[in-house]
DNA sequence: GATGAATGAGATTTCATTCAT
DNA sequence: TATGAATGAAATCTCATTCAT
């Protein structure tokens, strides 16, 4: 919280390789233990460095997690803006299904990121805000296409935009942080459930009629 | 981390008293600071009783949360059960609505724990597969009424319920940990939602047309 | 160290018994874990007795093994007059082993005391002194029968006798805490070692000459 | 419990000076107040430097205790080679003297060590039979030289040369830790004592006749 | 006489962060 | 740029002793 971040400082090639490193242990000892459980001393170890020298780079362990939590940030924003238009049929499932397809990808290459997040969010109320604020841009994104299918009718599109960003996310908490595989199968069925929910999408393949 | 003082010993009427103290104050200091910033210190300032008094009854802070949990678990596990058969029309609705609302009140008023809960989770793998078990027997119940209600064709039951109750409780922990309310509105959007994704619930009052 | 130790009281056939079964409850705890690693929770656990019966008889732990060893000292202190003179014969080698085998059925006997007593008189200087001159009065009638019998030219009788009374305890202490027996053969082998060391005792069975 | 750090790390020159600091101190504190009353603040306090600077070099007081044990085991171990053939004559008393004068030395130097030492023995069982193991190493030599002298009859020279270092041992304890010296007059007459009675040493000095 | 709940001083230990080299 | 020894605030936990019933 005190001193400053050397992040300032403009680095050459030597010092981009040894953050990084730091970084990348950083990931591998969140995934490992979270944030609280994480101690400095795990992560140069990981990181085949020394203390001194974590803190040439980082001002302490919450400014290395923010900086990873940018980071993963940088990925995550485009799924704002990566949702096309989405209607009550096959392509509108398509549309739909390729974009929780990038959010899980999203999601499971910055796991151990979100994980020390959550962890780092839940003792400080302030950085809960922020987290509602940061969900909120993809759920953004999300609430436009409904409003725009014309089929949210009854429903409060903001509402129902961050429950599903809220649903992806804890779906997948659940599942990785068990061990247990998000399979496309997965993906498929909260799609579906998702495009009848919000989109008037309807029983698919249901061919007669 | 072994965790047996007090769950041996048969409890006259003050000892149970001076527990309920104990298990009331760390609500209130888990809710302020979260489980890992909240020192034991803290919670026997609020309970107004002493340090040594604490081991008396837990073994330590995990062993307290740990014993909160029980407890809410016993009111969570009532939603097991407390789901009726969910049609398509109206009634449906209706009572999809009345569970969710008995979710949200059950989520409310052990929300504290819960986010306790959540931060000892991120940091123990252990603990995770525990924690999805759990949430497991909530889905469940409403898996089997997705099965039964013959609509979820291209669904897979047991991960779409799965969903729904990762929605419901990361929804919750966004909004109420970021001091935004959980109206009776957005409940009713989000069983909308629900309602047409896996039970075939129509556009509500879509009466002409 | 500070309050009154409630044995000042006249004790009722009641009081009598419940006394009784907290000392014997202290020496089958101090026998498995030494003074300092005894809790008083063990000793009324084992006495089936509670903390508060505890400090009615005894103002504290080390008041209660003070009454051990005054125990423990009325069997000892009887050595002090149980050893006649010594002779550099035969007759001589019996007084002495008869002696000897006494002295090692009261530690046998007291061997929790003695262990426990060690172990507090090693964190307390002052009591050093005090066991040092416990020792001495043992140590004066083996002295005194040492001068007597002639032989302990070129000997300080005091140390001597001292050395042998600290001899016999430790031998013991190492032998009994390492759970390894003190048989009739190794005393007599002490006894042989003393009486040629202090009395003049010949190789036994020198016959001719 | 475990007992591992320093001991991994390769140490540098501030490292070892820093340790010995320590191992110093903690001889200095065990002298003044035994072991389970030191406590690890006196400690670093002798040794002017910090607490969490200690548990870098030791991961508990027992620890630290170990190490000084080893370093103590290191001199008394020499005592087991160092005692040459004891005849029954003159040379033979010189032989012995010198050894018993020895392990006098050894033992004044490393008192406090023996002294938290047997503190720590007293409370733990398991460290009973070790203690028991190392005095053995000693014993063992004298043994040896009883056996080789032809004087043992009658004795069973393990038994008998376990004796004489308890006795060693004890006498030491009891005289040092009653603030009290042991003279040269002292160890000569332990010295003529023991050479009676395990090596055929004659009255000392009985010219005539 | 007896109980066991309550106390709180004090001991150990951890770990993020600083600093001298 | 890098190192790792040193720091010390804070956290956890224990247990002899007191006290209200």
């Amino acid at each position: 919280m005190t001193g400053e971040p050397a992040s300032k400082r403009a680095l050459r090639t030597q010092g981009r390789k040894t953050m990084r490193k730091l970084l990348d242990a950083a990931m591998v000892v969140f995934a490992r233990r979270g944030y609280h459980a994480a101690r400095v001393d795990d992560i140069v170890k990981v990181a085949r460095t020394s203390h001194g020298t974590f803190y040439l780079y980082f001002s302490n362990k919450e400014d290395l997690l923010r900086a990873l939590v940018a980071e993963a940030g940088e990925v995550v924003g485009a799924l704002d803006s990566s949702l096309g238009p989405v209607g009550s049929g096959q392509d509108g499932w398509q549309e739909l299904r390729q974009w929780v397809g990038q959010f899980s990808d999203a999601w499971q290459r910055y796991a151990p990121v979100l994980r020390a997040w959550t962890d780092l969010v839940m003792s400080d109320t302030e950085l809960s805000a922020q987290a509602h604020a940061a969900a909120g841009g993809v759920a953004r994104a999300l609430a436009g296409r409904v409003v725009e299918s014309g089929h949210g009718a009854g429903i409060d599109p903001t509402a129902a935009a961050e429950a599903v960003v809220a649903m992806l996310d804890r779906f997948h908490q659940l599942r990785l942080f068990a061990g247990e595989p998000v399979d496309a199968g997965a993906l498929d069925s909260l799609t579906t459930m998702v495009h009848r929910g919000l989109f008037g999408g309807g029983a698919p393949a249901r061919p007669a009629r």
